[in-house]
DNA sequence: AAGTGGTCTAGACCACCAT
DNA sequence: TGGTGGTCTAGACCACTTA
Protein backbone atom coordinates (compact mmCIF):
# COMPACT_ATOMS: atom_id res chain seq x y z
CA UNK A 1 0.00 0.00 0.00
CA UNK A 2 2.18 3.10 -1.09
CA UNK A 3 0.95 6.79 -0.81
CA UNK A 4 0.18 8.26 -4.08
CA UNK A 5 3.35 9.55 -6.03
CA UNK A 6 1.97 12.82 -5.99
CA UNK A 7 0.10 14.13 -3.18
CA UNK A 8 -1.57 17.69 -4.61
CA UNK A 9 -2.08 20.60 -2.86
CA UNK A 10 1.25 20.27 -0.61
CA UNK A 11 3.31 22.56 -2.78
CA UNK A 12 0.60 24.41 -5.48
CA UNK A 13 2.53 26.25 -7.98
CA UNK A 14 3.33 24.75 -11.29
CA UNK A 15 2.05 20.79 -11.03
CA UNK A 16 3.09 20.18 -14.22
CA UNK A 17 6.83 19.83 -12.83
CA UNK A 18 8.40 17.00 -11.09
CA UNK A 19 7.98 17.36 -7.14
CA UNK A 20 11.99 17.67 -6.80
CA UNK A 21 11.69 20.53 -8.92
CA UNK A 22 9.43 22.57 -7.44
CA UNK A 23 10.98 21.87 -4.08
CA UNK A 24 14.10 23.38 -5.87
CA UNK A 25 12.59 26.13 -6.95
CA UNK A 26 10.77 26.91 -3.26
CA UNK A 27 14.56 26.37 -2.17
CA UNK A 28 15.85 28.78 -4.75
CA UNK A 29 12.52 31.25 -3.62
CA UNK A 30 13.59 31.21 -0.11
CA UNK A 31 17.42 31.63 -0.87
CA UNK A 32 16.88 34.88 -2.95
CA UNK A 33 14.06 36.22 -0.66
CA UNK A 34 17.00 35.96 2.62
CA UNK A 35 15.73 33.33 4.19
CA UNK A 36 19.38 31.80 5.17
CA UNK A 37 22.36 34.01 4.27
CA UNK A 38 25.59 33.37 2.48
CA UNK A 39 27.26 31.08 4.93
CA UNK A 40 24.11 29.69 6.84
CA UNK A 41 23.28 25.68 7.23
CA UNK A 42 20.11 25.27 5.48
CA UNK A 43 17.34 23.09 7.77
CA UNK A 44 18.42 19.28 7.47
CA UNK A 45 16.87 17.21 4.87
CA UNK A 46 14.78 15.66 6.93
CA UNK A 47 13.06 19.08 8.41
CA UNK A 48 12.89 19.92 4.81
CA UNK A 49 11.41 16.67 3.88
CA UNK A 50 8.44 17.43 6.68
CA UNK A 51 8.37 20.70 5.70
CA UNK A 52 7.69 20.17 2.22
CA UNK A 53 5.46 17.33 2.97
CA UNK A 54 8.08 15.09 0.76
CA UNK A 55 10.22 11.95 1.31
CA UNK A 56 13.99 12.59 1.87
CA UNK A 57 15.27 11.53 -1.10
CA UNK A 58 12.96 13.90 -3.11
CA UNK A 59 14.65 16.70 -0.81
CA UNK A 60 18.15 15.47 -1.35
CA UNK A 61 17.09 15.36 -5.65
CA UNK A 62 16.49 19.13 -5.33
CA UNK A 63 19.05 20.33 -3.02
CA UNK A 64 21.43 18.11 -5.40
CA UNK A 65 20.29 20.14 -8.50
CA UNK A 66 21.57 23.36 -6.07
CA UNK A 67 24.60 21.66 -5.24
CA UNK A 68 25.62 21.20 -9.32
CA UNK A 69 24.70 24.95 -9.55
CA UNK A 70 26.88 26.00 -6.55
CA UNK A 71 24.32 27.26 -4.69
CA UNK A 72 24.84 25.17 -1.87
CA UNK A 73 27.43 22.96 -0.47
CA UNK A 74 26.87 19.85 1.25
CA UNK A 75 28.94 18.73 4.36
CA UNK A 76 28.30 15.36 5.75
CA UNK A 77 28.14 15.62 9.41
CA UNK A 78 27.92 19.14 9.66
CA UNK A 79 24.83 20.97 7.18
CA UNK A 80 24.30 22.31 4.10
CA UNK A 81 25.44 25.75 3.39
CA UNK A 82 24.25 28.87 1.30
CA UNK A 83 27.87 29.58 -1.10
CA UNK A 84 29.88 32.13 -0.83
CA UNK A 85 31.59 34.25 -2.63
CA UNK A 86 35.21 33.88 -0.93
CA UNK A 87 38.40 34.32 -2.09
CA UNK A 88 39.45 30.89 -2.97
CA UNK A 89 36.09 30.31 -4.43
CA UNK A 90 36.65 33.40 -6.69
CA UNK A 91 39.81 32.72 -7.09
CA UNK A 92 39.22 29.10 -8.43
CA UNK A 93 35.92 29.89 -10.71
CA UNK A 94 36.25 33.30 -11.88
CA UNK A 95 39.67 34.37 -12.52
CA UNK A 96 41.43 32.18 -14.99
CA UNK A 97 44.38 34.13 -15.61
CA UNK A 98 47.82 31.83 -14.73
CA UNK A 99 51.22 32.48 -14.75
CA UNK A 100 53.26 30.44 -17.48
CA UNK A 101 55.07 28.72 -15.06
CA UNK A 102 54.07 28.24 -11.40
CA UNK A 103 50.60 27.94 -9.42
CA UNK A 104 47.88 30.73 -9.68
CA UNK A 105 47.51 33.19 -7.41
CA UNK A 106 45.45 35.90 -5.74
CA UNK A 107 46.44 38.87 -7.69
CA UNK A 108 46.37 42.61 -6.53
CA UNK A 109 43.14 44.97 -7.34
CA UNK A 110 43.84 48.60 -7.67
CA UNK A 111 40.82 50.83 -8.26
CA UNK A 112 41.66 53.18 -11.14
CA UNK A 113 38.60 54.80 -11.56
CA UNK A 114 34.69 55.19 -10.41
CA UNK A 115 32.20 57.26 -12.56
CA UNK A 116 28.61 57.40 -13.31
CA UNK A 117 27.30 57.87 -16.82
CA UNK A 118 24.77 56.05 -19.13
CA UNK A 119 24.61 53.16 -20.92
CA UNK A 120 25.84 52.74 -24.63
CA UNK A 121 23.97 50.31 -26.78
CA UNK A 122 26.85 47.48 -26.85
CA UNK A 123 26.89 47.45 -22.71
CA UNK A 124 22.09 47.85 -22.78
CA UNK A 125 22.46 45.12 -24.88
CA UNK A 126 24.30 43.02 -22.82
CA UNK A 127 22.95 43.99 -19.29
CA UNK A 128 19.44 43.72 -21.01
CA UNK A 129 18.64 47.43 -19.76
CA UNK A 130 17.59 50.17 -21.80
CA UNK A 131 20.46 52.42 -23.70
CA UNK A 132 21.04 55.86 -21.15
CA UNK A 133 19.59 54.03 -18.47
CA UNK A 134 22.37 54.67 -15.41
CA UNK A 135 25.08 52.52 -14.95
CA UNK A 136 28.30 52.85 -12.84
CA UNK A 137 31.67 52.57 -14.69
CA UNK A 138 34.91 50.99 -12.38
CA UNK A 139 38.24 50.21 -13.91
CA UNK A 140 40.64 47.97 -12.14
CA UNK A 141 44.20 47.26 -12.56
CA UNK A 142 45.73 43.83 -11.50
CA UNK A 143 48.39 43.08 -10.79
CA UNK A 144 50.68 39.42 -10.32
CA UNK A 145 53.52 39.99 -7.92
CA UNK A 146 53.51 43.74 -8.51
CA UNK A 147 53.16 43.31 -12.64
CA UNK A 148 50.49 44.68 -13.78
CA UNK A 149 48.99 42.11 -16.00
CA UNK A 150 45.25 43.43 -16.21
CA UNK A 151 42.82 46.18 -16.66
CA UNK A 152 39.11 45.38 -16.18
CA UNK A 153 36.15 47.87 -17.38
CA UNK A 154 32.70 47.18 -15.04
CA UNK A 155 29.85 48.39 -16.20
CA UNK A 156 27.33 48.04 -13.73
CA UNK A 157 23.29 48.80 -13.97
CA UNK A 158 22.81 51.50 -11.43
CA UNK A 159 19.25 50.32 -10.26
CA UNK A 160 20.77 46.94 -9.25
CA UNK A 161 23.16 48.29 -7.16
CA UNK A 162 21.52 51.43 -4.84
CA UNK A 163 23.64 53.36 -2.98
CA UNK A 164 26.95 51.70 -3.93
CA UNK A 165 29.62 54.68 -4.25
CA UNK A 166 33.27 54.36 -4.31
CA UNK A 167 34.33 54.83 -0.88
CA UNK A 168 31.80 51.87 -0.67
CA UNK A 169 33.85 49.32 -3.35
CA UNK A 170 36.94 50.40 -2.27
CA UNK A 171 36.80 49.32 1.31
CA UNK A 172 35.16 46.05 0.49
CA UNK A 173 36.28 43.76 2.83
CA UNK A 174 36.62 40.38 0.29
CA UNK A 175 35.52 39.94 -3.42
CA UNK A 176 33.47 42.02 -5.88
CA UNK A 177 30.84 39.33 -6.37
CA UNK A 178 31.05 38.68 -2.34
CA UNK A 179 30.11 42.50 -1.93
CA UNK A 180 27.24 41.93 -4.73
CA UNK A 181 26.13 39.20 -2.42
CA UNK A 182 26.62 40.85 0.92
CA UNK A 183 24.93 44.20 0.14
CA UNK A 184 22.66 43.64 -2.73
CA UNK A 185 21.31 39.98 -2.55
CA UNK A 186 22.87 39.84 -6.12
CA UNK A 187 24.81 36.01 -6.50
CA UNK A 188 26.47 35.54 -9.34
CA UNK A 189 26.07 32.10 -10.56
CA UNK A 190 27.21 31.92 -14.51
CA UNK A 191 29.51 33.83 -16.39
CA UNK A 192 29.76 34.08 -20.19
CA UNK A 193 33.03 35.13 -22.28
CA UNK A 194 33.75 36.15 -25.50
CA UNK A 195 37.34 35.86 -26.33
CA UNK A 196 39.32 37.88 -28.79
CA UNK A 197 43.22 39.03 -29.67
CA UNK A 198 43.58 42.44 -30.02
CA UNK A 199 46.20 45.11 -30.40
CA UNK A 200 46.84 47.44 -27.65
CA UNK A 201 45.78 50.90 -27.99
CA UNK A 202 47.98 53.57 -26.16
CA UNK A 203 46.30 54.30 -23.20
CA UNK A 204 45.81 50.03 -22.39
CA UNK A 205 49.53 49.95 -23.22
CA UNK A 206 50.44 52.12 -20.85
CA UNK A 207 47.91 50.97 -17.72
CA UNK A 208 49.91 47.97 -18.36
CA UNK A 209 53.56 49.35 -18.98
CA UNK A 210 53.26 48.08 -22.70
CA UNK A 211 54.43 49.43 -26.16
CA UNK A 212 51.28 50.51 -28.25
CA UNK A 213 50.34 47.63 -31.01
CA UNK A 214 51.54 45.06 -28.60
CA UNK A 215 48.65 41.69 -28.63
CA UNK A 216 46.17 41.73 -25.80
CA UNK A 217 43.52 39.38 -24.77
CA UNK A 218 40.35 40.75 -24.61
CA UNK A 219 38.04 39.20 -22.84
CA UNK A 220 34.23 40.54 -22.74
CA UNK A 221 31.89 38.56 -19.45
CA UNK A 222 28.84 39.03 -18.71
CA UNK A 223 27.76 37.55 -15.28
CA UNK A 224 24.51 36.48 -14.29
CA UNK A 225 22.37 35.79 -10.97
CA UNK A 226 19.94 33.33 -10.01
CA UNK A 227 17.19 33.55 -13.08
CA UNK A 228 19.38 33.97 -15.77
CA UNK A 229 19.44 38.02 -15.13
CA UNK A 230 22.63 39.58 -15.95
CA UNK A 231 24.07 42.02 -13.54
CA UNK A 232 27.56 42.94 -14.47
CA UNK A 233 29.27 43.54 -17.78
CA UNK A 234 33.55 43.27 -17.84
CA UNK A 235 35.70 43.56 -20.44
CA UNK A 236 39.22 42.71 -19.46
CA UNK A 237 42.37 43.02 -21.71
CA UNK A 238 44.85 41.13 -20.40
CA UNK A 239 48.90 40.91 -21.11
CA UNK A 240 49.43 37.10 -22.10
CA UNK A 241 53.10 38.03 -22.57
CA UNK A 242 54.30 35.40 -19.57
CA UNK A 243 50.53 34.16 -18.29
CA UNK A 244 47.62 32.53 -20.02
CA UNK A 245 43.98 32.09 -19.60
CA UNK A 246 43.20 29.00 -18.85
CA UNK A 247 39.70 27.03 -19.48
CA UNK A 248 38.77 23.27 -18.89
CA UNK A 249 35.61 22.17 -21.01
CA UNK A 250 33.51 18.82 -20.36
CA UNK A 251 32.37 16.50 -22.51
CA UNK B 1 13.63 -6.26 8.24
CA UNK B 2 15.95 -4.36 5.65
CA UNK B 3 18.90 -6.33 3.90
CA UNK B 4 22.06 -5.24 4.97
CA UNK B 5 23.34 -1.81 2.86
CA UNK B 6 26.74 -3.87 1.78
CA UNK B 7 26.46 -6.64 0.05
CA UNK B 8 30.05 -8.41 0.15
CA UNK B 9 31.52 -10.06 -2.29
CA UNK B 10 29.13 -9.74 -4.95
CA UNK B 11 31.63 -7.01 -6.60
CA UNK B 12 35.00 -7.54 -5.58
CA UNK B 13 37.11 -4.65 -6.34
CA UNK B 14 37.86 -1.68 -3.79
CA UNK B 15 35.49 -2.52 -1.11
CA UNK B 16 35.79 0.76 0.32
CA UNK B 17 34.13 2.66 -2.53
CA UNK B 18 30.57 3.04 -2.63
CA UNK B 19 28.73 0.09 -4.71
CA UNK B 20 27.17 2.70 -7.18
CA UNK B 21 30.66 3.69 -7.81
CA UNK B 22 31.47 0.78 -8.22
CA UNK B 23 28.93 -0.21 -10.32
CA UNK B 24 30.17 3.02 -12.90
CA UNK B 25 33.21 1.85 -13.00
CA UNK B 26 32.61 -1.51 -13.63
CA UNK B 27 30.61 -0.04 -16.15
CA UNK B 28 33.29 2.49 -17.32
CA UNK B 29 35.66 -0.83 -17.65
CA UNK B 30 32.62 -2.91 -19.82
CA UNK B 31 32.80 0.73 -22.43
CA UNK B 32 36.50 0.75 -22.82
CA UNK B 33 36.80 -2.97 -23.30
CA UNK B 34 33.90 -2.48 -26.31
CA UNK B 35 31.15 -4.50 -24.65
CA UNK B 36 29.14 -1.83 -26.06
CA UNK B 37 29.92 0.27 -29.57
CA UNK B 38 29.18 4.36 -29.63
CA UNK B 39 25.56 4.70 -30.40
CA UNK B 40 24.36 1.14 -29.46
CA UNK B 41 21.93 1.13 -26.19
CA UNK B 42 23.65 -0.50 -23.06
CA UNK B 43 21.04 -2.82 -21.23
CA UNK B 44 18.04 -1.72 -19.27
CA UNK B 45 18.08 -0.45 -15.85
CA UNK B 46 16.57 -3.53 -14.43
CA UNK B 47 19.03 -5.99 -16.31
CA UNK B 48 21.82 -4.12 -15.15
CA UNK B 49 20.75 -4.39 -11.34
CA UNK B 50 20.59 -8.39 -11.72
CA UNK B 51 23.64 -7.93 -12.91
CA UNK B 52 25.31 -6.41 -10.36
CA UNK B 53 22.94 -7.92 -7.82
CA UNK B 54 22.24 -4.09 -6.38
CA UNK B 55 18.65 -1.80 -6.40
CA UNK B 56 17.81 -0.20 -9.24
CA UNK B 57 18.04 3.08 -7.36
CA UNK B 58 22.24 2.29 -7.03
CA UNK B 59 22.41 1.56 -11.17
CA UNK B 60 20.86 4.55 -11.78
CA UNK B 61 23.32 6.96 -9.42
CA UNK B 62 25.98 4.77 -11.40
CA UNK B 63 24.46 5.95 -14.89
CA UNK B 64 23.81 9.20 -13.60
CA UNK B 65 27.21 10.24 -13.28
CA UNK B 66 28.33 9.11 -16.80
CA UNK B 67 25.47 10.69 -18.23
CA UNK B 68 27.09 14.15 -16.18
CA UNK B 69 30.51 12.71 -17.45
CA UNK B 70 28.47 12.76 -21.11
CA UNK B 71 29.64 9.15 -21.53
CA UNK B 72 26.19 8.07 -21.71
CA UNK B 73 22.74 9.84 -22.94
CA UNK B 74 19.08 8.97 -21.43
CA UNK B 75 16.33 8.79 -23.73
CA UNK B 76 12.84 8.59 -21.88
CA UNK B 77 11.17 5.16 -23.13
CA UNK B 78 13.49 4.20 -25.44
CA UNK B 79 17.17 3.22 -23.06
CA UNK B 80 20.36 4.47 -22.29
CA UNK B 81 23.02 4.73 -25.23
CA UNK B 82 26.88 5.14 -25.62
CA UNK B 83 27.92 8.51 -26.53
CA UNK B 84 28.84 9.30 -30.70
CA UNK B 85 31.19 12.02 -31.50
CA UNK B 86 28.72 13.33 -33.78
CA UNK B 87 28.93 16.51 -35.83
CA UNK B 88 26.58 18.64 -33.64
CA UNK B 89 27.77 17.03 -30.65
CA UNK B 90 31.66 18.56 -31.53
CA UNK B 91 29.79 21.44 -32.86
CA UNK B 92 28.79 22.35 -29.52
CA UNK B 93 30.82 20.90 -26.97
CA UNK B 94 34.29 21.04 -28.96
CA UNK B 95 34.51 24.27 -31.39
CA UNK B 96 34.34 27.46 -30.21
CA UNK B 97 34.85 29.68 -32.32
CA UNK B 98 31.87 31.79 -33.35
CA UNK B 99 31.12 34.56 -35.92
CA UNK B 100 30.93 38.22 -34.14
CA UNK B 101 27.26 38.80 -35.56
CA UNK B 102 25.00 35.55 -36.40
CA UNK B 103 25.05 32.00 -35.19
CA UNK B 104 27.66 29.18 -35.16
CA UNK B 105 28.07 27.46 -38.42
CA UNK B 106 30.20 24.38 -38.75
CA UNK B 107 33.63 24.69 -40.41
CA UNK B 108 35.18 23.29 -43.76
CA UNK B 109 38.32 22.04 -42.59
CA UNK B 110 41.28 21.34 -45.43
CA UNK B 111 44.07 19.22 -44.69
CA UNK B 112 47.24 21.04 -45.23
CA UNK B 113 50.09 18.43 -43.93
CA UNK B 114 50.15 14.83 -42.27
CA UNK B 115 53.94 13.83 -41.68
CA UNK B 116 55.62 11.40 -39.11
CA UNK B 117 57.84 12.57 -36.55
CA UNK B 118 59.16 12.52 -32.95
CA UNK B 119 58.27 14.66 -29.97
CA UNK B 120 59.70 17.53 -28.72
CA UNK B 121 59.33 18.54 -24.98
CA UNK B 122 56.81 20.63 -25.06
CA UNK B 123 54.45 18.14 -26.89
CA UNK B 124 56.23 15.31 -24.82
CA UNK B 125 55.15 16.83 -21.41
CA UNK B 126 51.76 17.39 -22.60
CA UNK B 127 51.06 13.57 -23.92
CA UNK B 128 53.32 12.08 -21.37
CA UNK B 129 55.23 10.53 -23.71
CA UNK B 130 59.15 10.71 -23.91
CA UNK B 131 61.11 13.20 -25.72
CA UNK B 132 61.50 11.49 -28.97
CA UNK B 133 58.52 8.70 -29.01
CA UNK B 134 57.11 8.68 -32.51
CA UNK B 135 53.96 11.30 -32.94
CA UNK B 136 52.12 12.22 -35.96
CA UNK B 137 51.33 15.86 -36.73
CA UNK B 138 48.66 16.84 -38.63
CA UNK B 139 47.79 20.28 -40.23
CA UNK B 140 44.93 21.47 -40.91
CA UNK B 141 42.96 24.98 -41.84
CA UNK B 142 39.54 25.80 -41.20
CA UNK B 143 37.54 27.94 -42.88
CA UNK B 144 33.87 29.75 -42.12
CA UNK B 145 32.23 30.37 -45.49
CA UNK B 146 35.15 30.40 -47.77
CA UNK B 147 36.90 32.89 -45.18
CA UNK B 148 40.44 31.03 -43.47
CA UNK B 149 39.59 31.85 -39.58
CA UNK B 150 41.88 29.27 -37.92
CA UNK B 151 45.14 26.53 -38.21
CA UNK B 152 45.05 24.01 -36.57
CA UNK B 153 48.32 22.27 -35.16
CA UNK B 154 47.64 18.42 -33.94
CA UNK B 155 50.12 16.56 -32.63
CA UNK B 156 48.73 12.37 -31.92
CA UNK B 157 51.10 10.23 -29.86
CA UNK B 158 51.55 7.55 -32.71
CA UNK B 159 51.40 4.66 -30.37
CA UNK B 160 47.59 5.47 -29.47
CA UNK B 161 46.70 5.52 -33.34
CA UNK B 162 48.57 2.51 -35.53
CA UNK B 163 47.73 2.29 -38.79
CA UNK B 164 46.57 5.94 -39.18
CA UNK B 165 47.54 6.98 -42.39
CA UNK B 166 46.85 10.45 -44.35
CA UNK B 167 44.24 8.59 -46.41
CA UNK B 168 42.36 7.21 -43.57
CA UNK B 169 42.51 10.77 -41.77
CA UNK B 170 41.51 12.71 -45.07
CA UNK B 171 38.71 10.08 -45.79
CA UNK B 172 36.71 10.01 -42.43
CA UNK B 173 33.29 9.99 -42.58
CA UNK B 174 32.35 12.56 -39.43
CA UNK B 175 34.61 14.39 -36.97
CA UNK B 176 38.32 13.88 -35.71
CA UNK B 177 37.32 12.63 -32.50
CA UNK B 178 34.61 10.39 -34.18
CA UNK B 179 37.95 8.72 -36.19
CA UNK B 180 39.66 8.51 -32.90
CA UNK B 181 36.51 6.91 -31.16
CA UNK B 182 35.21 4.62 -34.19
CA UNK B 183 39.25 3.90 -35.25
CA UNK B 184 41.16 3.59 -32.04
CA UNK B 185 38.53 3.84 -29.00
CA UNK B 186 39.90 6.65 -27.80
CA UNK B 187 37.14 8.62 -26.46
CA UNK B 188 37.59 11.92 -25.83
CA UNK B 189 35.78 13.25 -22.57
CA UNK B 190 37.43 16.74 -21.53
CA UNK B 191 39.86 19.06 -23.05
CA UNK B 192 41.93 21.60 -21.12
CA UNK B 193 42.66 25.17 -23.09
CA UNK B 194 45.48 27.55 -22.21
CA UNK B 195 44.92 30.87 -24.36
CA UNK B 196 46.83 33.84 -25.15
CA UNK B 197 47.19 36.62 -27.76
CA UNK B 198 50.25 36.89 -30.33
CA UNK B 199 51.26 38.06 -32.93
CA UNK B 200 51.04 36.53 -36.19
CA UNK B 201 53.95 35.15 -37.49
CA UNK B 202 54.68 35.09 -41.41
CA UNK B 203 53.75 31.69 -41.49
CA UNK B 204 50.64 31.70 -39.98
CA UNK B 205 49.75 35.38 -41.44
CA UNK B 206 50.09 33.36 -44.89
CA UNK B 207 47.87 30.60 -44.59
CA UNK B 208 45.24 33.03 -42.71
CA UNK B 209 45.56 35.63 -45.42
CA UNK B 210 46.48 38.19 -42.96
CA UNK B 211 49.50 40.48 -42.80
CA UNK B 212 52.71 39.70 -40.41
CA UNK B 213 52.24 40.61 -37.09
CA UNK B 214 48.42 40.66 -36.86
CA UNK B 215 47.10 39.95 -33.37
CA UNK B 216 46.06 36.04 -33.09
CA UNK B 217 44.52 34.06 -30.41
CA UNK B 218 46.54 31.04 -30.07
CA UNK B 219 44.97 28.44 -27.99
CA UNK B 220 46.98 25.36 -26.45
CA UNK B 221 44.24 22.79 -26.31
CA UNK B 222 45.02 18.96 -24.82
CA UNK B 223 42.23 16.36 -25.11
CA UNK B 224 41.88 13.45 -22.54
CA UNK B 225 39.98 10.19 -22.84
CA UNK B 226 38.35 8.08 -20.42
CA UNK B 227 40.52 7.95 -17.08
CA UNK B 228 42.56 11.61 -17.83
CA UNK B 229 44.71 9.98 -20.78
CA UNK B 230 46.41 12.77 -22.47
CA UNK B 231 45.61 11.79 -26.56
CA UNK B 232 45.89 14.89 -28.45
CA UNK B 233 47.94 18.18 -27.84
CA UNK B 234 46.46 20.87 -30.42
CA UNK B 235 47.71 24.54 -31.45
CA UNK B 236 45.06 26.52 -32.72
CA UNK B 237 45.33 30.06 -33.73
CA UNK B 238 42.76 32.14 -34.49
CA UNK B 239 41.90 34.89 -36.44
CA UNK B 240 39.57 36.96 -34.27
CA UNK B 241 38.99 40.02 -36.37
CA UNK B 242 35.48 38.53 -37.24
CA UNK B 243 34.65 35.80 -35.05
CA UNK B 244 34.77 35.30 -31.20
CA UNK B 245 36.19 32.14 -28.93
CA UNK B 246 33.03 31.25 -26.43
CA UNK B 247 33.04 30.09 -23.14
CA UNK B 248 30.31 29.78 -20.42
CA UNK B 249 31.29 29.09 -16.91
CA UNK B 250 29.45 28.21 -14.28
CA UNK B 251 29.59 28.94 -10.61
C1' DA C 1 25.70 10.69 22.26
C1' DA C 2 23.17 13.31 19.20
C1' DG C 3 22.71 15.20 14.82
C1' DT C 4 24.07 15.75 10.11
C1' DG C 5 24.58 14.21 5.31
C1' DG C 6 25.59 9.63 2.41
C1' DT C 7 24.29 5.07 0.78
C1' DC C 8 21.08 1.51 -0.25
C1' DT C 9 16.84 -1.15 -0.59
C1' DA C 10 12.29 -2.86 -2.59
C1' DG C 11 8.81 -1.65 -4.79
C1' DA C 12 4.88 1.37 -6.79
C1' DC C 13 3.43 4.12 -10.32
C1' DC C 14 4.09 7.64 -14.20
C1' DA C 15 5.62 9.27 -18.90
C1' DC C 16 7.19 8.05 -23.10
C1' DC C 17 8.32 5.16 -27.19
C1' DA C 18 7.94 1.44 -30.25
C1' DT C 19 5.13 -2.04 -32.33
C1' DT D 1 0.70 -3.56 -25.42
C1' DG D 2 5.08 -4.18 -23.46
C1' DG D 3 9.36 -2.21 -22.46
C1' DT D 4 12.13 1.77 -21.35
C1' DG D 5 13.66 5.49 -18.33
C1' DG D 6 11.64 9.03 -14.59
C1' DT D 7 9.66 10.00 -10.11
C1' DC D 8 8.60 8.99 -5.43
C1' DT D 9 8.16 6.60 -1.03
C1' DA D 10 9.44 4.88 3.78
C1' DG D 11 12.73 3.42 6.13
C1' DA D 12 17.36 1.14 7.55
C1' DC D 13 21.94 1.74 8.33
C1' DC D 14 26.67 4.03 7.56
C1' DA D 15 30.17 7.90 7.98
C1' DC D 16 31.30 11.98 9.83
C1' DT D 17 31.26 16.11 12.96
C1' DT D 18 30.46 18.39 17.20
C1' DA D 19 29.80 18.81 21.87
Amino acid sequence: MTAPALTPGRLAPAPGLPLYRRIRDQLTAALARGEWRAGEAIPPERALAARFGSSIGTVRKAIDELCAANILVRQQGRGTFVTTHDRDRNLFYFFHVVPEDGPKVYPGVTLLAFTRGRAERDAAERLRIGVGDPILRIRNRLTVATVPVVVDDLTLPAARFPGLTERRFRDRPSTIYNLYQASFGIFVVRTRERLRAVRSDPLMAALLGLRAGAPLLQVRRVAYAYRDEPVEYRVSHIDTAHHEYYAEIDA
